[in-house]
DNA sequence: TCAAAAGTGTTCAGCTTACACCCATGA
DNA sequence: TCATGGGTGTAAGCTGAACACTTTTGA
């Protein structure tokens, strides 16, 4: 290798959530006892960045076809002592219902699902980055239908309801208003079958695969 | 140096829009008599992303302080041929009232600032890395106090306005609509001056250093 | 006194919010 | 028939779009 100046390594990092239990997950992979860190690692030579994201998803959850969108790179000198280390993160959601042993713990292997509102200790700086990517999940699941691939293929809209309010933290969504505003949005269709429920049955939904969901013109400010 | 793996070569390059003659301009360098490309270069050895950034847009426009704010990593392995280049891309926003050579066009200099709405051939993908900033800034400005970067530290409504329809190339904002929300908004305090115009003088405005522009959780969707 | 540009008020439609109500099921 | 959760209708209030209007300057 021609390599004058000196090189950073770069690494990918992949903040992975998904819904379960009735709560927000991120996929942490151990370092050791005490520690998590988030499922990363090096760019392979003739690899995209976002190929060697879907990668280190596939590798440790066994899902490939996922929401995976790049977030941020981070690349302060002050990460790592002695060394430059720049990771380029990405978001991916998953649905429960994807993956392969559930989101149970499974002590045995290495990785495990935490939930987001009880994190452990973590490396370097990978708690501020799930920080950041929580709230730009926050803000995505408003402005897109991204909340949907955190949901199984079917659904009522009683679940759908919760995992905006386990993920906004916000238990004060009105039933009626949040309804009434999918039913104009016009993206889901009914499926003729019903979830047993403690009582009523609940119809179940799905996501319109046809469905364009024009983000208005928003003109908050000015 | 210890390296097993091909580490690749990571740059920034820095998309610098500035606002003069009614237009909407970025900031581009000479590659050769055909062909322009983005400010940018490689991050040294101990330097930070951002600092890289800031010093790219300190050597080709001579202003320091700016607004300055990262949007995506571009490292397909199709940009270049036979080599691997990641690009970290920042975005700056500079008055043109800061910029030490206003931004007439120098054509001595290797840097010129080309209207976003004419662009001349561009060097690998820095055309459509300009279209996403552009996309980016239009976001920007409608939910944050960004347009301000762009604009002298005092200015007049008016001007305030005709900065938003150049960037959103949107001639239909309305006046009184405009003027109502910028004045709940709450975030300009008038200066007791006036700008000489072509009919009655307009009052002149500052961005007020204090205001906390609460971005009101949105919800748009659902 | 007229043109040009600054600056304001008012109406109406549509959307959001809050809340009350009815429906279907199992125990 | 009661508890549980699903599902809907509507009035009050707020917001945004459209547009007409007044004010202040220079020529």
């Amino acid at each position: 290798m021609e390599t004058p100046i000196a090189l950073p390594h770069v690494e990918v990092d992949v903040v992975v959530f998904t819904l379960c239990q009735h709560d927000l997950k991120v996929c942490l992979v151990r370092v050791d006892d005490a520690i998590w860190q988030l499922p990363g690692g090096v760019v392979a030579k003739h690899e995209g960045l976002e190929e060697a994201a879907l990668r280190q998803l596939v590798e440790k959850t066994g899902v490939s076809a996922v929401y995976l969108q790049q977030l941020y790179t981070f690349g302060t000198p002050d990460r790592i002592t002695h060394q430059r280390l720049i990771s380029v993160v990405y978001l991916a959601l998953i649905a429960a219902s994807r993956l392969p042993a559930g989101c149970a713990d499974t002590p045995a292997l290495s990785m495990t699902w935490h939930s987001v509102y009880a994190l452990p200790p973590l490396l370097l700086d990978h708690g501020a980055i799930i920080d950041y990517a929580l709230t730009r999940l926050r803000y995505k699941i408003e402005y897109s239908a991204a909340a949907f691939e955190l949901l199984p293929e079917e659904f009522t809209l009683r679940e759908l309801q919760d995992a905006y309010m386990i993920i906004l933290n916000d238990r004060t969504l009105d039933k009626a208003n949040f309804r009434k505003k999918l039913r104009e949005a016009g993206i889901l269709e009914s499926v003729s079958r019903y979830r047993e429920t403690g009582g009523r049955p609940a119809k179940l939904y799905r996501f319109r695969k046809d469905a364009q969901l024009e983000v208005k013109a928003r003109r908050f400010f000015p």
